[in-house]
DNA sequence: GTACTCCATGCTGTATACAATGTGGCCTCA
DNA sequence: TGAGGCCACATTGTATACAGCATGGAGTAC
């Protein structure tokens, strides 16, 4: 039996609004919302049985996280990504694992343990019985922000982070596509293998493969997808 | 004569809290509260004579973009940006900047006359009369945003911008050093020359060179003022 | 003198009331 | 019939009241 006031927030998170955040964040990557969608304060208070304090705030933070578009004394929307941002997005990855692995097969001091592991995980995977597509987008992005991780630079990994996020939809589209597990699976362990071997030039182009192989998938899955809808 | 509720913000923002983070913003950068120093929401309403709500929401941008540290259910404060942190965001800007001039030197399709404008100015800069240290800290920063934004993806701009507000502080240190105004210029003018040139390898380098200088720069004039201030 | 408890205080977190702004529809007038 | 003005409504912006958490100091037991 449900009181009547009874939250409908996680009891994990101390504040109302970091709660509403991760839900919104959730229910906006699984389509929950469509985009364009209109997001007033008042529909979501009644939605999480909360003021509009936290709601207010829970909505600045999605628009700065790129999730919802603010306009000023209008309500927000859920917002779409088109094609050139997520293009743009593909390209600041590349700027910063470029990066990343330039720096790690330079001076590869104390992260010997984490490659290991990556590289236990990623031979498994390549061995391994077949995952959802959810589950690889998620193993991949964690490849990359272990990476970013191990490189050290803390600033860098929460920068990779948001953009990741944001990405999140779209990496699921990228691993509904056939052969793209064992593609990927080849190319990450190469990055490891170019690494180890601190070869700086071949672990560069490896993860602009990767990286590009990503946003090609990606590139052409939302190509088609419009132009079904525009048919339609 | 000043009425009794007259607001202190400047005019030429809609709202209360944008107005408010621009002037905390300025003053955190002009050394107005020294590092550490507490803020408190009641005390930001007594200084800009508005509510808790505008107040807040300003605390939560400047605490998104690095200006302060927030303590959740304890107060604000003025953020000590550590050596380590610095670093990290001039690797960041390294991350980002390389891969500008790699795009530059390889596409440049319509950014020529970005490019030429940069080169008119540096070179004037470089045969004409001194400047501020202020002054050339913000004509070096709008160097490079002119050149990501050259680069067209705005993404990227936005983020390098987000960096360099944080680092402004720095950089004004970085041209307090001597003869550091005529050697940013020749390096500014080599990076657009090897743009021109289409020589990518030699934009990465000089580009390498110059953000690194900057850091080094910044890196010793720190350290320094801690030993000072330790011997006090 | 030290460590522990408890409470007062200061501050943020949340709720709600009021002000201001933008939008859409209706009405009027040419 | 179409354009422009005006008003009502929906929604955000701002102010304020109340709740709850965190800290530090007084007081007490040992």
């Amino acid at each position: 039996m449900t009181r009547k006031n009874e939250r409908i927030v996680s009891p994990e998170f101390s504040s109302l609004s970091a709660s509403i955040v991760t839900t919104l964040k959730d229910q906006i990557l699984h389509w929950q919302y469509p985009p364009e969608h209109r997001l007033t304060e008042a529909e979501l208070c009644k939605q999480f049985n909360v003021s509009r304090s936290p709601v207010r705030e829970a909505l600045r933070i999605l628009a700065t996280d790129g999730f919802v578009q603010r306009m000023p004394n209008r309500s927000y929307r859920v917002k779409q990504h088109n094609l050139q941002e997520i293009e743009e997005l593909y390209d600041v990855r590349l700027a910063l694992e470029l990066f990343v692995v330039e720096r790690l097969a330079t001076r590869n001091d104390a992260v010997q343990s984490d490659i290991a592991a990556l590289k236990r995980t990623w031979t498994g995977l390549l061995n391994g019985s077949p995952r959802k597509d959810e589950e690889l987008a998620r193993l991949d992005t964690q490849f990359h922000e272990t990476l970013a991780h191990a490189s050290g630079n803390k600033s860098l990994l929460r920068q990779l982070r948001a953009i990741n996020e944001r990405l999140m939809l779209f990496r699921i589209i990228d691993f509904a596509k056939t052969h793209r597990a064992a593609s990927t699976c080849r190319q990450h362990l190469d990055i490891l293998k170019y690494i180890l071997a601190k070869n700086v030039a071949g672990a560069r182009k490896a993860m602009q493969k990767n990286i590009e192989e990503g946003r090609n998938n990606v590139h052409s899955a939302i190509k088609d997808a419009l132009a079904r809808s525009y048919s339609m």
